[in-house]
DNA sequence: TCCCGGTCAGTCAACGTTGTCTCAGCGTGG
DNA sequence: CCACGCTGAGACAACGTTGACTGACCGGGA
């Protein structure tokens, strides 16, 4: 640990247009008008405001230019996402940053880690400092709350699960559809007896994976078991322990399917303590970094998260601008991204 | 894509502290105390006031706010990282978001991509919005543009690396140490011949991290061969590429080490590639999701993020609260994780 | 010469809120 | 019975900025 100085001598406060005006000797308004680039300003009067303001560091109040203006935008938007931290939501927010950069605006982020409580108040949070609009990843199941904000002009769109109670724009994937490509496949490698692995099915994106996973049995009329299906939370340590339940089971399955990130890594882990990453076959819902490089690479369905996220912040931009169509929920097609895992037969490892 | 109503028919604009006045007849003065929870207002008039406020929908304008308060604060707290998608980025936003809730302040956050000019850009972004501290993950080598802001009031804490040409707090790892330690762990297993493969040396913390390099080579009493070090930039494909050329030298050496993250990750696929993963040892700077799970697993020197992140935003929060003292740099220790790939000896693999 | 239109800087009020001050009303004590 | 202090609500101005308007000045056409 090292020293210096205190950071600051005088912490006087920041220049105002008020001090710029008063240096350069000319009207508040002309300083605004500097400012603002309003070109109806004799360019020797403009230059010698620019000096004045270079030589006081002066730095415009957006704040106070956001609360004057007749639209009141605050150029930040608000995003709401499950756990900045994870992969999936981080390079969610990114995307959203990208977009919202090239508008001049800048993104407000909170984590909810899967808390309703924490989605209205961050909600509400980010609403009293005045974002021009929200993308969510909501928590939870009833939106509602967010009617009379909408009434009031704050636009928002959810993304990865659509919005409850409330009538809003949403980008989500395309789970259900995911869930089915990724079943057919393991059929198609001969597998008849297919566990499922996944989150709460309150999570309305893990209902819509089950959702297609019994259908993909459906149509290949294979009868469900519940014994071979479970709903664990999304941690890692509860996916370890139901994989290895459902591995010891007298009729165990011979492929894995795993509807969530942290699930299919518990699962990941989980075969390969037991030896079996070579004998039972698996795919995962959602990509996940590395995935390719364990062997066997683990097979998945990936998300298009940059689309997901350039998508919603394009439409959230578009109602911004003053688009009045009838909202709309854009669905995001999957991807089965085949690495290995996915491939081995039902018979034993492939090749 | 599914189709609903249009998002506000009528878009009126936010009710105010004046229209919740006037609803439950009082002063706009009495609501803004009530708002504020200031407990000199009569219980039967502040019940009628939060009916009206619930009624309109009122929610109080912090903008508006923080610009007639005296302290100027907005409870919002800037964050400039590399990227927000990368999991170091990522991780310590999270921290510093989770500080920062506790003091009930958000977090803008804003990628630079080693980018300079983007840095300065961002931060002016974040300085005009007035936000009450930056947290920087700088991206540049000059940061003397922040001293008049930093006259101006706004506190800084710079995490990761340190800031040039301007003195402010600081919370760094202990990169030397770290690279020491990861020597010193493989020169044990018996290697001599120990390649470094790191970022540019313009980003400081490489240039301490080769600095640590060189300096435990030194100890051990090893010529220092530029035959084997690699300043790659910060890409998967360039470290590759490198690995793949140190390891095809007629003198090739014995045992890795890689001084970042995606270096790392890089010289892992080299070595899985040639089939060298169980021959070369390596030990990567900078841990990373799945690294264990590979094997060998990949033993690394880790940073403590969470460490970082906190140390960073309680440094800030404690300026905010009006801490004078000198600013100070806090070294942040790393940690060796062994898990298999630093322990191969230089005879062969081990056990 | 005078008037008119155009150009461009300045004045004033307002955005939504809060700090400061005022003042009405009440109870208390001399 | 009156002066006094206290409680609690309202009036007013101000935070830093910009929208709407005003008005000074200039050149050109009648």
């Amino acid at each position: 640990m090292t020293q210096g100085e205190p950071p600051s001598r005088t912490p006087r406060s920041r220049p105002t247009m008020r001090e710029v005006a008063a240096l350069a000797g000319v009207a508040i308004k002309t300083v605004s008008r500097v400012v603002n680039g309003v070109p109806t300003v004799d360019p020797a009067i403009a230059a010698r405001v620019r000096e004045a303001a270079d030589k006081l560091g002066y730095r415009p109040n957006l704040t106070a230019s956001s609360l004057r203006r007749g639209d009141g935008r605050t150029a930040t938007v608000g995003m709401l996402v499950e756990d900045a931290a994870n992969p999936f939501s981080a390079a969610l927010t990114r995307t959203v940053e990208n977009v919202a950069r090239g508008r001049g605006s800048l993104v407000l982020v909170g984590s909810l880690d899967e808390d309703p409580a924490r989605e209205r108040e961050l909600a509400q949070a980010l609403i009293d400092r005045r974002v021009d609009g929200l993308v969510i990843v909501p928590a939870g199941r009833d939106h509602s709350y967010l009617i009379s904000e909408q009434r009031s002009g704050t636009c928002m769109v959810f993304v990865d699960r659509e919005p409850s109670l409330l009538d809003a724009d949403a980008v989500v994937s395309d789970n259900r559809q995911g869930s089915v490509t990724a079943i057919e496949h393991l059929l198609k490698s001969g597998h008849r007896r297919i566990a499922y692995l996944g989150d709460q099915v309150t999570i309305s994106t893990a209902a819509q994976r089950f959702d297609g996973y019994r259908h993909a049995l459906e149509l290949a009329h294979i009868e469900y078991d519940a014994e071979i299906v479970r709903h664990v939370g999304s941690s890692e340590s509860a996916a370890i322990a139901a994989t290895e339940e459902l591995l010891a089971l007298p009729d165990a399955p011979t492929a894995l399917f795993t509807s969530q990130n942290f699930v299919t890594i518990g699962a990941v882990r989980a075969l390969r303590a037991l030896g079996l990453q070579d004998t039972v076959a698996h795919v995962g819902f959602d990509d996940f970094p590395l995935a390719d490089i364990l062997s066997p690479g683990i097979s998945v369905i990936a998300q298009d998260i940059e689309r997901l996220g350039r998508t919603a912040a394009e439409m959230l931009f578009r109602r911004l601008d003053g688009d009045e169509s009838p909202t709309s929920t854009v669905t995001v097609p999957t991807r089965l991204i085949e690495r290995g895992s996915g491939e081995i037969t039902a018979a034993g490892p492939v090749g």
